[in-house]
DNA sequence: ATCTTTGCGGAGAATAATTCTTAGCTGTGT
DNA sequence: ACACAGCTAAGAATTATTCTCCGCAAAGAT
């Protein structure tokens, strides 16, 4: 993805994604790093069936169910977030879990990261601003819908599914 | 709910409501009747499976699967949205399909419509201005965490948004 | 190093959510 | 009345998610 402001990952570097389960309280397994790499290497925001797919590719053996309940407690160590999408039924699991924005690509169901500390700052602005008389914010997130144009408009949508 | 910008749905006149599915394309039949009112009536964003039990009350042999059928029609007529909610796994309904904006309240798991065409605009500007160059924005929905401030649990955290 | 405790992974069954298929009914136009 | 179209009902089929149970392997104590 090359949107400017498209959150960069500090870089899928490995090395300290087991630092990263530690700090959370998990072990560092081998099928849970790479559960964890799948979700900052595949690309948008993968569902459970497809770090499955993802993580089979080293782990033989692994199972669906273990997928889910990995990912749950991901989620609940603060590690990953799940992102909310009316399209589709499957879950979606992101890695992110610093505050930003997501467009959604109606064509491709593609799900982008957006950072931009200046829209941040906006909508901050705005709701201190207005003030909701019976509501206190605590963190903002946008979704845009729309398509994509990658200059190559090419349906590049190859699914590895399966 | 009495957030001052919240969204008001046009008052649950149900006499008109034949007429919104007419204009649609669509027949008004009895159960369909029922089904856009059960989304006007209960609280929240309902699922398929609380419209089905509401619009049971009345019709009693309506199945599960014409729910589904339907929202799905109502969704593609542009009549009713599709929400999205991280948490969860049934999909839930909204009838207002005017751009609008959600509240999440982070202790009851309530759903509140907020309409702000200030921040519509806001939103808007913002992008037309900076103009994501890969992506062309059609539509723009603001989640917003937080939680309620119904005069009981106010005095504890007065911290402002980050 | 061995024992123990505990969390983790694997398998598959169980449950939940959603879609599909088929058939029958109802209203409309002729 | 007849044929057509769209709608509903019912239930099977699929897909998504959770749960349960068991063996294993790592971390801590002795």
């Amino acid at each position: 993805m090359s949107l400017p402001s498209a959150h960069h990952h500090p870089a899928p570097t490995a090395s300290h994604l087991p630092q990263q389960l530690a700090q959370a309280g998990l072990r560092a397994t081998r099928q849970r790093v790479l559960i964890l790499e799948s979700l900052l290497v595949l690309p948008g925001h993968p569902t459970a069936e497809q770090v499955h797919q993802h993580v089979r590719a080293q782990v033989e053996s692994i199972s669906l169910g273990t997928i889910y309940k990995t990912l749950d407690s991901f989620v609940a160590a603060g590690l990953t977030r799940r992102v909310a999408s009316a399209e589709g039924s499957a879950r979606r699991y992101d890695a992110d879990c610093t505050e930003h924005h997501h467009l959604f690509c109606t064509d491709t169901q593609e799900i982008i990261d957006y950072c931009d500390p200046q829209l941040d700052a906006l909508i901050r602005d705005f709701f201190a601003a207005r003030g909701l008389p019976d509501f206190q914010p605590h963190s903002f997130s946008l979704h845009v819908k729309g398509n994509r144009l990658t200059g190559a408009a090419t349906a590049a949508s190859e699914d590895s599914a399966t």
